[in-house]
DNA sequence: GGAGAACTACGAAGATTTTCGTTGACAATA
DNA sequence: TATTGTCAACGAAAATCTTCGTAGTTCTCC
């Protein structure tokens, strides 16, 4: 029943990882309360997400406490690699440049986030030789 | 009815968009044609598609011949500049470093491609200024 | 001018996602 | 121990997305 690490988190899934990712392990009562700052959500729709994502082998929950504790199954990296990989295929045709093409324009980069772009060239060309 | 520009295309739209994107405006008949090579697809499940896409203001249809001629109302480079962007936002806050580093783990890249990426940071650092 | 092919329009079934209300169990406390 | 608050489970409504069948129109060509 429990398909492999793969299954795309949907966008509310998403949602509720990137609270998991920042807190670590946390409670439905957590979570609900850190995403209601950014949204109106009730609190049995976090419950059910969660039940949902337990069901499918996103998170996993320790239930020794009354209120489980969840985290994610896979650690955030992997989940972002295959998220942003998606869209590589399906928008870029796998092309790098053309996604880096597109995230630069209409937005204004940072002369510093530009040298932290470089150096991630070098290192990673540095690294897969 | 028709709101601006900005709608989301779904994954099944993107899909045909691309096709519209490679070969320019188009029947309802050649796309199907198209994306066949791909994926099985009744011919009315992408008439229907265009039609939805239609009302949503995603393309725009010639209707002067029998076989009403589609064609994308945004850019390309529009739509894929929307579409990074929210993954931008939904996965790496903001934040381009991130998105390419996940874009570049797990992933061959070629020393021709990582030039390329160089070529664009100085060239968007030029122009930015 | 009738048969068949090529098209559009429409409606609707199915699948997936999102959102909650309700119920019942358990716990803290007055 | 009766009341009130916290929690998980469940089912299901609502919203979206995907897919296609059917019907009716127009065109082609025998």
């Amino acid at each position: 029943m429990n398909q492999e690490p793969l299954q795309k988190p949907t966008v509310s899934e998403l949602e509720i990882l990137r609270v998991l990712w920042a807190r670590g392990p946390s409670t439905v009562r957590e979570v609900h309360e850190e995403l209601r700052e950014k949204k109106a959500l009730g609190y049995t729709t976090v419950l059910k997400l969660l039940q949902i994502m337990t069901a499918k082998g996103t998170v996993r929950r320790n239930e020794e406490q009354r209120a489980h504790v969840y985290e994610a199954c896979q650690p955030a990296t992997e989940t972002k690699r295959q998220l942003v990989g998606d869209v590589l295929q399906r928008v870029f045709e796998g092309s790098a440049s053309e996604l880096m093409i597109h995230a630069l324009e209409g937005r204004r980069t940072s002369k510093k986030e530009l040298d932290e772009l470089r150096r991630l060239l070098d290192e990673y060309e540095g690294r897969s030789r």
